[in-house]
DNA sequence: AGCACGCCGACT
DNA sequence: GTCGGCGTGCTC
């Protein structure tokens, strides 16, 4: 037999089967299987792609060295998958196939100089171990490991290492009868407190051994030493099984109300269920406003799914980011689910990951890589908050969206796709438009509570308080009516993006490129404002170019600042701040919000990271410090953005029985997407922004495609973008256009510059080859410090 | 990727 | 002579 193997290194020339021979005691070798390899003179790491009777191959084959795995971490389904997005992506295969499991099955690779002369053995060099040749970095080592290579005094050893362990427990198991031990324990002095208790559980719960240690140290309040003490004296016997480590422990459930769905939910619900029974792959939107119960339509078509006896997979932004939904779905699932996002420990998030794979669970809640899951058998996917960028992996190979990747599994498991959100994608919402996808919809909120009411504070005439431009006065005061009230308040500082952009506090202008309808980005370094589009530059004024203003600000506050304007305005006021800063510790964001949630604290100071899925029924006030910050980013989709993060958050505000409030402070009262975010109106929201995307030929109406260039040198990057760009004209359609080259918003960034080219095209044949010839010549310039990346449908373009 | 191999200039 | 620099081609 043969196993076609896919082998652990990402390049153009070894993005292929490599053939190997599979000898018999390795027979149990799968497709998915995990395998080492002989490459050459190394070894290394690959997957079993498949497995044939017959070779392609000329050569002599070599033979597998060992089937990692008892159980292939690669289901048939993925292995396919990664196919099929291979070509999608522009990335290679084994970098796919690297993306769908946990970072612990990644191999770890050594070069081992190993002595063979009995002088070579004795030298301080090796200290009786081999010694890592890449880690070697002494000059004179260096010479002497030369050396001894070359008289045959020492050799290499090349080593593969798996990394993935399983975490073990010590267990304890019965060595004796009954009557033994009544023996044991009538024999035992009345001051032997602890081995009375262990041998009084022996004799009563017998039924129950073997028992493992934390349990027994547990429940008897024993110590280590008893036990070790009773191993001893051969009355128990001590094993090691595996555990799993569990990351949801204090994820209890308090308790579970009974929710009646209404006529909507009722609605969406049935058509759903239709698809699960009829175990179509149909793709529904559903659009529901804050508070409309999306969640309980996707638990519920999740335990139809169940009762159907199939699985479940359900995505959701950054899971730690809502300890709630977890909460939710653990409750009403319980020991069948498994959770993956990235606060987990390398070890939990593989533990998790393997009970999938072993079948153990039904239910899968991830964020965006959890699109990956083994899970088998899926009878249903969720793709809450659909619209959220991070379903798009754009830092780093594979740039997949995970909204792609759930489509070929809904059709590969005949079985629907839902994507929910208050706030659709303008590409779903389109798609739904056309007939693509089922448009569900949920217009009233759960429990007849209303819609909170939504105030616009226009900052260019308001009164601060306090000494800073920060905080208005009306603000502050809803503020403390809401503290003397003993109700609690959100407030958000939307500080997304680096960007500055220079705004007028006379008449609120903001700096635009007159090429492209962007707002310029300040570049301090080259003192100009800059497009990121056009690449189209200016000076940085002094004055406001519109009215002569001197009154110009270039905008940007944090949370820290404003934490300390509130301090000194509401003394006696307990916030609590939660950024990037006050999250980086595990667990802490659950801590932050099960803190706030038992009323430790008044106010929520926090970035976007509070604007999604929280629900605290003492919640009466959201406020809004800056709804500008994201508006005027030089990306197509800034309006988007925007619009989505003020719905979301407002709809944080009165989520039970009182009538919530918001207030949002801007510059920009009059901007649509603002203007829209107050009433909530989502449905005139997608009207405006398709004509203006449109008339802008921006998506959905566009396909893009963003081809990066960086380099440690700028002219470098700089000719390699525009050597690219020469390749893609003349090769495309007339209607195709490619903006750029042009530097990237952050032009450097560790060190190396970014330039970018756009290309956005309706229709592409040629498009696809040509991509692929340009990642291959990106092989080739690598040796020069170049690195090109190319996304497919970029979430952001700065 | 990272290794061997081969070609070439530099040096104990 | 031989050491080590780098360009080229290959890995089942």
């Amino acid at each position: 037999m043969i196993a076609q193997v896919i082998v652990d290194i990402a390049a153009k020339q070894t993005d292929h089967i490599f053939e190997y021979h599979v000898p018999d005691q390795l027979k149990d070798v799968e497709i998915g299987s995990r395998v080492f390899v002989p490459f050459g003179p190394r070894k290394l790491q690959g997957f079993v792609v498949g497995l044939s009777e017959k070779s392609e191959y000329q050569g002599e084959l070599k033979d597998l060295l060992l089937v990692v795995d008892e159980m292939p971490p690669l289901t048939p389904e993925l292995v396919s998958l990664s196919a099929a997005l291979a070509n999608k992506v522009f990335s290679y295969r084994i970098t796919i196939l690297k993306a769908m499991l946990p970072r612990v099955m990644r191999a770890n690779y050594r070069k081992l100089l190993t002595p063979i002369s009995a002088d070579a053995k004795k030298l301080p060099l090796f200290q009786g171990d081999p010694v890592d040749l890449n880690e070697m970095t002494d000059v004179k080592q260096i010479a002497l490991a030369r050396n001894l290579l070359r008289n045959n005094e020492a050799k290499i050893e090349y080593v593969v290492e798996n990394r993935a362990k399983k975490k073990t427990e010590n267990q304890y198991s019965l060595t004796l009868a009954a009557a033994e031990y009544q023996k044991i324990y009538d024999s035992l002095r009345s001051n032997a407190v602890n081995q009375r208790k262990l041998i009084q559980d022996l004799l009563q719960h017998a039924e129950d051994y073997p028992k493992k240690q934390s349990v027994l140290e547990k429940k008897l309040t024993i110590s280590t030493a008893t036990l070790n003490a009773a191993v001893k004296k051969g009355w128990l016997k001590k094993s090691s099984v595996e555990v799993y480590r569990n990351p949801l422990a204090g994820f209890d459930e308090k308790s579970s109300k009974k929710i009646i769905l209404n006529d909507e939910q009722e609605n969406a619900l049935a058509q759903i269920y239709s698809s699960i029974d009829k175990k179509e792959a149909k793709k529904f939107l559903l659009e529901g406003i804050t508070g409309s119960g999306k969640t309980e339509v996707y638990l519920y078509a999740i335990s139809k799914a169940l009762a159907k006896g199939r699985n479940a997979l359900m995505l959701v932004p950054e899971i730690s980011l809502t300890p709630q939904m977890v909460r939710q779905v653990k409750t009403r699932f319980g020991e069948k689910i498994a959770v993956l996002h990235s606060g987990l420990s390398n070890g939990e998030f593989y533990d998790e990951w393997r009970k999938i794979r072993r079948g153990e669970v039904r239910v899968v809640v991830g964020a965006r890589s959890a699109v990956f899951a083994p899970l088998k058998n899926i009878g249903l996917i969720v793709i809450d908050e659909e619209h959220e960028a991070t379903y798009k992996q754009e830092d780093k190979n594979p740039r997949y969206q995970a909204r792609d990747v759930a489509i070929y599994r809904s059709q590969f498991n005949n079985c629907p796709l839902v994507l929910g959100s208050a706030t659709p994608s303008l590409y779903s919402r389109a798609r739904a438009q056309k007939g693509v996808y089922q448009l569900l919809r949920l217009t009233k909120r759960a429990n007849q509570k209303k819609l909170p009411e939504v105030n616009l504070i226009d900052l260019k005439h308001v009164e601060f308080a306090g000494g800073q431009f920060d905080l208005s006065v009306e603000l502050v005061d809803a503020i403390k009516k809401k503290l003397e009230n003993k109700e609690q308040i959100i407030l958000m500082l939307n500080r997304r993006g680096f960007a500055n952009f220079m705004l007028c506090r006379e008449c609120g202008y903001v700096m635009k490129c007159p090429n492209c309808d962007l707002s310029l980005t300040m570049h301090k370094d080259t003192g100009m404002m800059q497009c990121h589009y056009c690449g189209y530059t200016e000076k940085i004024p002094q004055r406001c170019p519109n009215c002569q203003s001197s009154q110009i600000r270039f905008l940007g506050t944090g949370t820290q600042k404003v934490q300390e304007e509130l301090t000194e305005l509401l003394p006696g006021a307990r916030i609590l701040r939660m950024d990037v800063d006050t999250t980086r510790r595990k667990g802490s964001y659950k801590r932050i919000l099960d803190a706030f949630g038992d009323h430790e604290a008044d106010i929520l100071l926090g970035t976007q990271m509070i604007a999604k899925g929280l629900d605290f029924p003492n919640v009466t006030l959201v406020g809004v410090i800056n709804a500008d910050t994201g508006l005027w980013l030089p990306d197509y989709n800034a309006s988007e953005r925007t619009f989505e993060l003020l719905t979301q958050v407002a709809g944080r505000a009165g989520r039970a029985e009182k009538r919530g409030e918001v207030i949002i402070q801007t510059y920009n009262p009059d901007h649509y997407a603002i203007k829209l975010a107050q009433t909530q109106d989502y449905e005139r929201f997608y009207t405006y922004e398709m004509r203006m995307r449109h008339a802008g030929n921006y998506p959905p109406y566009f396909y893009t495609v963003l081809i990066s260039v960086a380099s440690k040198k700028e002219q470098n990057a700089a000719r390699e973008a525009f050597n690219i760009k020469r390749q893609l004209q003349g090769r495309l359609h007339p209607e195709t256009i490619i903006l750029g080259p042009t530097p990237s918003a952050i032009s450097r960034l560790k060190n190396q510059y970014y330039y970018q080219i756009l290309v956005k095209y309706k229709k592409e044949t040629e498009l696809n080859a040509i991509l692929h010839h340009i990642q291959d010549s990106a092989q080739e310039v690598k040796k020069y410090g170049l690195n090109v990346y190319i996304d497919n449908e970029p979430e952001r373009i700065i």
